[in-house]
DNA sequence: GCGCTATTTGGACGGCCAGCCAGTTATCGA
DNA sequence: TCGATAACTGGCTGGCCGTCCAAATAGCGC
């Protein structure tokens, strides 16, 4: 029992300083010597927690997916109208990029990473489209209930917001503060907010406004975690 | 005279090969041993032409950069009406990913290289700068002419529609198909229209609407590209 | 043809790093 | 207390890669 709990602590503490290190220096220059300094321990305990060091990195990817997952759905408690609901978790994705730039610094490395790497390719892939997926299901449920335009593909909807929103987060990843994060963050939330709440809508909402269990709680991939479901440090 | 174009030509031509390996594979994947192999030629001459590696990689980042403003001046040629001329250079934009993905992947390397190496660091910030400034100025210019609402700062519209495009192209790199190409760059330009085009606007346009100058031709940094101005591949 | 320089070649050198492993220590059940 | 196993250590090693270099080759003016 005890023995098992060690063994996750300590892919836990890896994976922490990974992080860590990771997000200032990318992956490929990213030693695991580095990540033992940082981490506090022995070169050889990476090599036996972690198969390789493609398997550290799915490690460190399955946290910062959980992380981001988190705030959206935090975000989305804030409100029980479903239009403000929404307003609420592209807000709190943006901050994100500007609170805790590492998670995007790490999906950015991924990203690049899984091009040559079909295996973190795969990953990085899963990870979109379960954001994509929960974020259509979203815009879906909105038109469903005649709060969202219906004119338009809720998929496609959600790959333009998911765009918007990874579009601003990485310009500020490049060079943070050179630009206004308040007003390019604010007229981001409005231009998809008003793109959704415009255009022609279904005359006659199926259900109430009020919904208790929107969809953005059960966001992708929440299932599957059952290893490593705490937050980045 | 012959022998300087020699060498342009071998600059070239190592550059061409580095493109076409570098956009699959990323940088620090690709080994120069490759870009020889791809180049056709031997090991020492990329070292006799390029100072270093990041020599070689500021040769790659140059083209790309001028074939994606060879792009949007192209477009915006193709109208002399200010709001078309915006709305074809976003199309054009957009469509550059699905038509030549290359561009997008080397810039995606390069915002995570960049992130370790200041050099190249500097490369990327300056190429984004440049975007956001030529952005920020026809933005701007659609302003002072009554075209475009006038409550938002041009600076901060630029960060949020270059996000939007580069989100988008982002995705579409990622994993081609999961998504109606179509469909979501028909949206993204719409958005974006959509919001440019909503609010409060100037009482009276400063100029005629027709402008035959409008700064989408002095789009940024095609000064000092003195060198390998030919487009990609 | 004859130097001279630009161009080109292939390989050697040195550093770095991921994977591996033999050996040591800690923990736990019996 | 005593195996047995999990947890941990430190170093080795083979390969990869960027850089440098001495020598070979090609093109030019004379």
């Amino acid at each position: 029992m005890a023995r098992i709990n060690i063994a996750e602590i300590r892919r836990r503490q890896i994976v922490d300083a990974a992080i860590r290190v990771m997000a200032e220096k990318g992956w490929n220059e990213t030693s695991i010597d580095e990540i033992t300094r940082e981490a506090g321990v022995s070169r050889g305990l990476v090599s036996y927690h972690f198969k390789d060091k493609a398997d550290l990195l799915s490690g460190v990817l399955a946290r910062c997916q959980q992380a981001s997952l988190d705030v959206g759905a935090l975000a989305a408690r804030d409100s029980t109208d479903p239009v403000e609901r929404v307003r609420l978790v592209i807000r709190a994705t943006l901050a994100l990029t500007r609170d805790d730039p590492t998670i995007y610094e790490i999906f950015l490395h991924f990203m690049a990473s899984g091009r040559s790497n079909p295996e973190l390719g795969e990953q990085i892939r899963n990870l979109y489209r379960g954001f994509r997926g929960g974020w259509a299901r979203t815009i879906q449920d909105g038109q469903d209930n005649g709060l969202f335009r219906n004119d338009i593909d809720a998929d496609a909807a959600a790959a333009r917001d998911i765009g918007a929103m990874t579009g601003m987060a990485l310009q500020w990843l490049l060079e943070p503060g050179s630009f206004s994060f308040e007003e390019v963050a604010k007229q981001t939330e409005d231009m998809i907010m008003d793109y959704l709440l415009g255009g022609p809508k279904a005359v006659a909402p199926r259900r109430a406004v009020m919904v208790e269990s929107a969809p953005l709680d059960s966001l992708p991939a929440s299932r599957e975690r059952d290893e490593a479901a705490a937050s980045v440090s």
